[in-house]
DNA sequence: ATTTTTAACTTGTAAATACAAGTTATTTTA
DNA sequence: TAAAATAACTTGTATTTACAAGTTAAAAAT
């Protein structure tokens, strides 16, 4: 079992204490000192999970008054170092395989530079549809490096988020990243997945992740329809 | 004289050293302990400032090993709690104002909820263009909260940060925010302005700026033509 | 010359302590 | 009763100390 550290755990315990509706937006949470007594850790322990979540916009703190939980999930979350599984927390959504894993040749004019040297000689591809009431709202096609990967071509991940079977069944972990965001005009092929009009303007993302693993990377090409669910970012 | 902390004057150095190109992607940063001799400060103050440029992006760490710089300046910065003039650094860009600083009342359907009777009735509006290279990049409309914001409506601030002359000559500073994005197709307005054919996909910002002020918010509604500048964004 | 082991670095985690500065509640004064 | 002053809270900043865990360089062994 990995190891988490104090200040982890409780971040997750807040993390998921905001997430579950039990404060709302303006509510403060409990102070520094107080969560010193009820977990048992030192300020500055509890220092470090608040600023995680004050770098993750749950929260934002106010010299003197607290620490104030700020407003949640109007908007998806697909700027930070989950993944898009994540990005849909508190959504009923669903997650359709279209393309199962399989292992290709990375794509001619790839949007990262890929080397293939360090990484691998090839990739695993697949693609995904997300979908929110009805609604197409992201199209994902994700290539991993092939490298030490054994039966992942057999991996169910119809709902189930990619990272967290990474990091089940290869102890890989997203440990940051870097995406470049542009808008575009949907093509044929784009718009017929997403249900929208040839031409309707839609977010691209193209996403690399890092991982704990020596160039070991994720990618990442994701096309969202941004009219019912626009992209959130706190900062 | 606004009084700085010792790590957020550190954090400023290197911040500098990196955007002025001191250091090349993969380079290291001086170590923590290499950092404390040369600031005379401590380490948790060292890990202060580093943890800023981490959440930044322009830094990522490695335990045993050092602090990575970042790839930067690839795209344009407008995810982060700086203004869009911040996010063209390093870029050679001009800021044109379309529409002078001028009062106005809040439009009809406003892109966020206003508290007129907390906020103010009225409010600073102002319309900006940013070009690089010849090529008009960014439109954007910014709406301010109208009080106590004496002769506002004539300060100059072409080719100047707006954030910058608010915290100088109203002791305003921006502490974080949040932002909706969407893609939008061009109407013929925005077409217009960017130059860009009417339909054409672009990005679009809702931006809603808090300040160290009580009730008093910028907004900010941006529209980005990311043909040639795509918007860049480390987590 | 190569491999293994050890040393010396690095960042990560955590506690203890102290004071500054902002906000709110309570007490005192007019 | 209202205003001012004070107390008690809050977060912000900073130092000191210690050990864990990862990476790299140097030394020792083969």
């Amino acid at each position: 079992m990995e190891k988490i550290s104090l200040y982890q755990i409780l971040y997750q315990k807040l993390r998921e204490s905001i997430i579950k509706g039990e404060y709302n937006e303006g509510d403060l949470l409990p102070s520094e000192n107080e969560l010193c007594s009820q977990y048992q850790v030192t300020r500055p322990t509890v220092r470090q999970a608040l600023s995680q979540l004050v770098n993750e916009g749950y929260v934002r703190k106010q010299q003197g008054k607290g620490s104030i939980v700020q407003q949640l999930n109007k908007g998806l979350k697909l700027l930070s170092i989950e993944g898009t599984t994540a990005a849909f927390e508190g959504e009923k959504f669903y997650s359709k395989i279209l393309v199962q894993p399989s292992i290709v040749d990375w794509p001619q004019d790839f949007f990262y530079a890929i080397n293939t040297q360090a990484e691998s000689t090839n990739c695993i591809m697949l693609e995904r549809l997300r979908t929110i009431e009805s609604r197409n709202v992201i199209y994902e096609k994700t290539y991993i490096t092939n490298k030490q990967m054994p039966r992942f071509t057999q991996k169910n991940l119809e709902d189930k988020s990619l990272f967290e079977t990474l990091k089940k069944y290869y102890q890989i972990q997203i440990t940051g990243g870097e995406q470049k965001i542009r808008a575009i005009n949907a093509d044929k092929h784009v718009a017929k997945l997403l249900q929208v009009l040839i031409g309707k303007s839609l977010l691209m993302l193209q996403r690399k992740m890092y991982t704990n693993r020596k160039d070991f990377f994720v990618y990442s090409l994701v096309y969202c329809d941004t009219e019912h669910y626009y992209i959130q970012d706190l900062f």
